[in-house]
DNA sequence: GCGGAATGACCGTTTTAATGGACATTAAAG
DNA sequence: CTTTAATGTCCATTAAAACGGTCATTCCGC
């Protein structure tokens, strides 16, 4: 990652607790940083930024640790359509498949946590 | 990331769909790419591979696009204590900081989905 | 205690991501 | 149908991830 401008601090927040938490589901398993990394094919120090929920380490890494902990369902909900609040007060069968200005209201804002 | 070994297809499934997921939620928006790409402090290029839900991406990128949309939450609770059905049936008090062979079972296995 | 495996921290090298343009294509608005 | 912004693609450059090895430290097991 290119962290010229800072990282969101709630993300980061995120990040580190994401981290802490592989590291303690490994421990539960009594697996050694050695074998987690072997296992799911990468370097052991890279595991170790991984456990510290370093932000520049790629999501296939992330994912693939995930993997092999057997916790890597809710990948793929991470952005599911049920979640999103906001998607959901929308005519979800007429999305565009572009942008395009329109008389509508400019966006529907709600960026950081609800 | 450096996948010479293969990526799991599951991952690569789940990471596809979160990237269709974050292309969804950004026109339900109607935000334009190249608006996107800016709020996120990234390349418009960038921002495409994440939309494809390329592994090679950081999870930097990934968690500040998805804090962006307002969807970053989940984020942290992607291997919460809760969510580990292994980590469950063990003594949570006593977990050790490292690993040592002990006389306890080798390990608790269930890799891939439950 | 002691021994030693496991972890943490560093670091030089190699591979790759991330960038920022340029250009072609597409589809929404009028 | 025409216009034109938005998207899709490709690419050279550069910044950084990922590697793998070493060394110091920690703490589990005996």
């Amino acid at each position: 990652m290119r962290t010229t401008p800072p990282m969101p601090l709630p993300v980061k927040r995120a990040l580190a607790k994401l981290g802490a938490d592989i590291k303690a589901a490994r421990l539960r398993r009594r697996i050694t940083t050695t074998l987690m990394a072997e296992r799911a094919f990468i370097a052991r120090s890279t595991l170790q930024k991984v456990e510290q929920g370093d932000p520049g380490v790629s999501l296939g890494v992330y994912a693939t640790v995930l993997f092999v902990l057997g916790l890597s369902e809710r990948i793929a909900d991470l952005a599911d359509v049920g979640t999103d609040s906001v998607g959901l007060q929308l005519d979800e069968a007429r999305l565009p498949q572009r942008v395009r200005g329109s008389k509508r209201p400019k966006e529907y804002s709600s960026a950081g946590q609800p």
